[in-house]
DNA sequence: CACACAACCTGCGAGC
DNA sequence: TGCTCGCAGGTTGTGT
């Protein structure tokens, strides 16, 4: 499911109903994910949640000696439950009953999210050590942009989605920042000139706050915590719009594949 | 280094 | 109604 925007709604969600409470126990019911849920999961007891933290599309909650690192990919969600309203439903994966009535639940459809079991060092652990910059950090500007650009051929769009150069950029946010700047993904990323990267890093923070503002974007399966769809959706401009008018010149979007992933784009307004 | 492709999974809608 | 196909907010790993 979910890009940056998603998983900062998430936690922000979480936060107040596990910071600082205790987990009690979990009850896990199916323990294949894209790996293994690990034991010390399986068996936690007693544990006190220090801290929640996001680290590109990672969520990090922080206990006494130990963390756990919990990736949503595609499908995965975390859900805020009452104990008396608990009705399971096919892909529930893992209950964390917390010390104050209520369940932290994850579920996952297509199962390739995963949790991790860390010890208190996690910005060592090896998903996270690799990660590039956070997109909405004072580090990620067009100074930094700009030097990796002119490094690489590789076009823009496929540029922004690896997480080894910024992270949380998918495919939504991506195409919608490549709009609003009026660049073509397809460019070569060592064609864009210093201010198109200015403008571009501008988008994409000016993008990522204003779905974080909405509650993130629901395509088919993102919820957040209260089970509720977020209302970026409405803003998108090019994102699964193929063949449809562009809203501001009514030319037909267009689908291309790039690294095995769907694009979209204005011919007329990207150019 | 750039890219193509497969793998990990399930569900949904389109088309026959 | 029921089948097959293609597609989906991600990431890793292979091979050319």
């Amino acid at each position: 499911m979910p890009e940056l925007p998603e998983i900062e709604v998430i936690k922000n969600i979480i936060l107040p109903y596990l910071k600082g409470y205790i987990i009690n126990y979990s009850i896990v019911r199916n323990i294949k994910l894209k790996y293994l849920i690990p034991k010390e999961i399986i068996n936690i007891s007693n544990q006190k949640i220090i801290d929640i933290k996001r680290r590109g599309r990672y969520i990090i909650f922080l206990l006494q000696n130990n963390s756990i690192i919990i990736h949503l990919g595609m499908t995965g969600n975390l859900l805020i439950i009452n104990k008396k309203n608990i009705k399971i439903f096919k892909h529930d994966h893992i209950d964390l009953i917390i010390n104050n009535n209520i369940i932290l639940r994850y579920s996952d459809v297509r199962r390739f999210g995963f949790w991790i079991w860390c010890n208190k060092n996690y910005k060592e652990n090896i998903f996270l050590k690799k990660l590039g910059l956070e997109p909405l950090s004072n580090e990620f500007n067009k100074i930094y942009l700009y030097k990796i650009t002119q490094k690489k051929k590789i076009p823009i769009k496929v540029l922004l989605m690896m997480n080894e150069i910024v992270v949380g950029i998918g495919n939504i946010y991506s195409n919608e920042s490549l709009f609003i700047s009026k660049i073509l993904p397809y460019r070569k990323s060592n064609t864009l000139t210093f201010i198109e990267i200015d403008i571009l890093i501008k988008n994409i923070k000016y993008i990522l706050y204003k779905s974080i503002i909405n509650g993130g974007t629901s395509i088919c399966n993102y919820i957040n915590p209260y089970n509720k769809k977020g209302s970026f959706n409405k803003f998108i401009f090019v994102y699964g719009r193929n063949n449809k008018l562009c809203k501001i010149c009514k030319t037909k979007i267009v689908k291309i594949i790039q690294r095995n992933r769907s694009t979209f784009f204005c011919s007329v307004c990207q150019n």
